[in-house]
DNA sequence: GAATCGATGGTCT
DNA sequence: GACCATCGATTCT
């Protein structure tokens, strides 16, 4: 069962919250590929310094104000890729940074894809799992709630509150407010969070 | 373990 | 020309 689009198309708050427990599934080359969501941050408006978003609509940034359900994936430090999903209503730029998964099918495909490393580090990172699932710069924009997507996300199992444990994002600029709200989302004591 | 540092390239001023 | 929503190796305590 995949999430619809009404699903993003909420409060990024807790579309990210929410988020926790759900799958993020790549079909590659037939294969499945396919982790549990146990990590995330959202980055709201135009006024989250934070945020991409944050002078205003660019090149770069676009995707975050189309339509939820979208992907928004954008290359950082020139060698990593980070996957987000665009949440919200359209024209307003809101988006769910994915930082960490739990692998859960294609294991034996994204050891290859990440070189062999210890199975903890395969996707415990955004930077990571996007090089385990195979996600690059041409999923910027791409309908996750398409029939014929190759990237989605299914149901999952979700995480009950008493699991669920929130602080402040990680490696973020800016003014006192962007650096401190808490809207880091994670797992409690699960093995594959970041950091 | 914790802290530090280099790699590397697209985007924006 | 500066700045990164990172990772992995190296260098410390």
């Amino acid at each position: 069962m995949r999430l619809e689009r009404r699903f993003f198309a909420r409060d990024t708050l807790q579309v990210a919250r929410d988020l926790l427990g759900r799958r993020l599934v790549r079909v590659m080359e037939g294969r499945r590929l396919a982790g549990r969501i146990v990590e995330v941050e959202a980055y709201v408006g135009e006024e989250d310094e934070a945020s991409h978003a944050s002078p205003g609509m660019t090149e770069r940034n676009t995707s975050m104000y189309g339509p939820p359900g979208h992907a928004y994936v954008y290359l950082i430090y020139g060698m990593h890729t980070c996957f987000n999903v665009v949440t919200g209503q359209t024209g307003f730029p809101a988006a769910v940074l994915v930082r960490a998964l739990e692998p859960a099918d294609g294991l034996e495909a994204m050891r290859e894809r990440r070189g062999g490393r210890p199975d903890e580090q395969l996707t415990s990172g955004p930077g990571r799992l996007c090089e385990a699932l195979g996600i690059d710069l041409r999923f910027d924009g791409v309908d996750l709630c398409a029939p014929e997507a190759s990237l989605f996300l299914e149901v999952g199992d979700p995480v009950h509150d008493e699991r669920v444990a929130n602080g402040p994002r990680i490696n973020v600029r800016g003014d006192e407010t962007a650096v401190n709200v808490p809207w880091r989302f994670y797992v409690e004591k699960n093995r594959y969070v970041s950091r």
